[in-house]
DNA sequence: TACGGATCATTGAAAAAGTCAACGATTGTT
DNA sequence: AACAATCGTTGACTTTTTCAATGATCCGTA
């Protein structure tokens, strides 16, 4: 990732016809907020992705480990790590699939609970701070296009 | 990036609450779009980044490599490693800065136009792929809220 | 029921990408 | 003139990604 702090003015090059670049866009937010929200996520010594892991255990859903590969656009071995770590941390527990034996379902220990409320509300300061510039309809709108545009 | 193909269907994880989350949907839409996106530009030998450094190239901007870097949120090497590639492709050259002579300024060179404007109609075709669930007026509402969110 | 092909998690190795400190050249400041 | 700071570049190092192979299990079909 590139060293640059919360940039705040509009940069010269913004000017160019690639300022209107979705995929730019897209790659540029993401940079700026993966950076906010790692240094957010260490003091609980995760990380975005070991985060959303944790989130998904926690949610109820039961989640086998390809489910999470697909949904968050990983490779399976790299699930495998990401569990392998959260696990040894105790914050996550691999579980048999219960039609298929297969999977493994991962789901949230109590202490993971813990520390992912934790997390989360550190988490939405990073995420209000990155999209400071947006007004609270914004923000929904925002959110309701990206998924719109992921999920129809 | 993870092997998902073109997805469709909502998954069952995105009733989660983290589907709601703005890093997670940004990591998605991004990866997803980045795999078409290099998918088209392979066709004429770029990528994602070299595609806009091709393009900031063409701009008329002018931009130093500390400029691309900031604004493609690289690190300087590596913006060095994609002009290389570049130049050794006659599609861009380096020229001394004006005002200053520490900087290299990046211009395009006439093969490299024509590259780009092949490249640019292709990827125009594969963003209105990825955006295909957005209205025009949902497509340019993205746009216009992602461009504020980064730079007010 | 048994076979065959597909899918799941896992491993390990190889390739790619990212990070970082150091360097010469140049700039601006004191 | 001296000094610190910045630009592009290099090279080393770490992290991440990618991919093929494996054992276990599932599913469809003979």
């Amino acid at each position: 990732m590139g060293p640059q702090s919360t940039e705040v003015e509009t940069p010269r090059l913004a000017g160019a016809k690639i300022g209107s670049d979705v995929g730019l866009l897209l790659a540029k937010l993401h940079a700026t907020g993966s950076l906010l929200n790692n240094k957010a996520l260490a003091d609980y010594g995760l990380r975005e992705r070991s985060f959303s892991v944790l989130t998904l255990a926690c949610s109820g859903l039961e989640p086998t480990q390809r489910e999470l590969a697909d949904f968050l656009s990983l490779d399976p071995s790299q699930v495998v790590s990401l569990v392998d770590d959260l696990e040894h941390r105790g914050l996550v527990k691999r579980a048999q699939g219960k039609q298929d034996r297969r999977a493994k379902i991962i789901v949230s220990t109590t202490e993971g609970r813990r520390i992912h409320n934790k997390a989360r509300a550190a988490l939405e300061v990073c995420e209000q701070t990155q999209l400071a510039a947006l007004s609270e309809d914004e923000n929904a709108q925002l959110r309701a296009l990206l998924k719109k545009a992921l999920w129809g």
